[in-house]
DNA sequence: GACTAACGTCAACAGCGTAGACCTACGTTA
DNA sequence: TAACGTAGGTCTACGCTGTTGACGTTAGTC
């Protein structure tokens, strides 16, 4: 079918290439727009060189196979999350850190089903570095404002946990039919079973104004209130051996 | 598996096929098997219709396509969840679907990336109805409970939220070499660069001994007391009113 | 007997991830 | 300067994927 082109690509000339190397940073980024763009399905290895304007192959010398392109994807973004370890006020660091995810989450939404999901095919020590990078941080914060290891690890947990639910439970308030002024028709409500969902259906108004970032104070509020009443820091000084002690 | 009614198969000889008609049911439970083995990943359609010792084509009478498909998986998992709407004790009742809930994702561990992520795909009113049983029946049990409409799907996606984080948080604690007695080395963390992760380093022994059921009932604990305190039910006896007649 | 609807089969298409071989350019060392 | 190792880039090819559309077969209803 296609006559192979003669393989003298002078001297400069870029052949097929557009410019000069490429970077896995480059690699990434380009990744993760096929995805905001059109959810990790778009992505395929073929496209995403198309879209580098470079031959599918080089893509092989950034990632050892797509799956590690998918978790550096998810890496890049998490890597976006910012946390001030230093921050005296635990508490409201970690409420910052929980808006700051939500707003991330909500840029990236086709990113999420990656952040919640790759991490269950990798044992922690595998995972980016990037991923780890906000663990660490919040171990840090949480032990120098007195907690133990175990108890730190546990508020990371408790924390993330519920963040992960969250955002997928406010990515999940899609519209059939944005343009439709009715509720229940927005939701596609309308085609369920009459007197199967009754309560469902009636609610139709109210799951169609869904508050995320109230629902995340909600959250929080219990969230953190549980914890400290739970769990209390030694309160003594700056603690720094990071050793646990089990108790 | 046994097909009740011989249906007629006789005079002409079944080709490929192995017997007589196959069902949905057949097919969500085949392609659940294959998840359960080997992830999402594994399952194609090809490989379903092979292991039903039928054509590929047959797929397509039962579903509209792949993605489909996958949503039914969801739904036949989902659908084992049962809920008692007529617990008098709410609390009680969400604790123990929170259970079960949790018995099913250890169960399927490969599907739980599609539960928690299936319906960021579907508006509501497209989705299995499988999958909206649990809502309408927790709807029902708070409501009887005499919970507000909307305070009742507040709860429900408080719930549902941090039950979809909790599993993803237990099914991700998977160890790199199971046969390693050093927790260090069984989690991979050996593998973290050693300046940059000193704290994650020091706790592999207690992340190396996670206790899931644990975890969960003091999240339950913290999530089921700050949603009695922050939400008060009518308390006018037992409310009748939102039963299954609808206007 | 005619018609309809569902069920089953087949071949084909366009696209996929990636192994393997090969070529080129460059920094280092002999 | 020559030789070499290595990394980047390119090309081909293999076996697989989801799905279309056309075609045949069967069962049930008028």
């Amino acid at each position: 079918m296609t006559t192979p082109s003669p393989r003298r690509v002078a001297a400069g000339a870029p052949a097929a290439n557009g410019t000069s190397k490429i970077t896995r940073d480059a690699v990434l980024a380009a990744a993760l727009d096929i995805i905001d763009a059109g959810g990790a399905d778009a992505l395929s290895m073929r496209g995403l060189a198309r879209v580098l304007e470079r031959d599918p192959m080089i893509l092989y010398r950034h990632a050892p196979n797509k799956a590690a392109l998918l978790d550096g994807v998810a890496e890049i973004v998490l890597a976006q999350l910012d946390v001030d370890a230093s921050d005296p006020d635990w508490a409201g660091q970690l409420r910052a850190v929980a808006r700051r995810f939500r707003v991330l989450a909500l840029a990236h939404p086709h990113v999420v089903p990656l952040l919640v999901t790759r991490p269950l095919s990798t044992p922690l020590g595998l995972r980016p570095p990037g991923t780890l990078r906000p663990l660490e941080d919040i171990l840090a914060l949480l032990t120098r404002a007195g907690f133990s290891g175990p108890d730190a690890l546990h508020i990371y947990r408790a924390l993330f946990g519920f963040l992960h639910g969250h955002v997928l439970n406010e990515l999940q308030e899609l519209v059939e039919n944005p343009d439709e002024t009715d509720d229940l028709l927005r939701l596609g409500l309308h085609r369920l079973p009459i007197g199967e969902f009754p309560l469902l259906r009636g609610l139709a108004s109210v799951l169609a104004h869904y508050d995320g970032a109230a629902e995340l104070e909600r959250g929080l509020d219990i969230l953190l209130d549980g914890l400290t009443a739970a769990l209390t820091p030694q309160t003594a000084g700056p603690v720094v051996g990071a050793d646990l002690q089990p108790g």
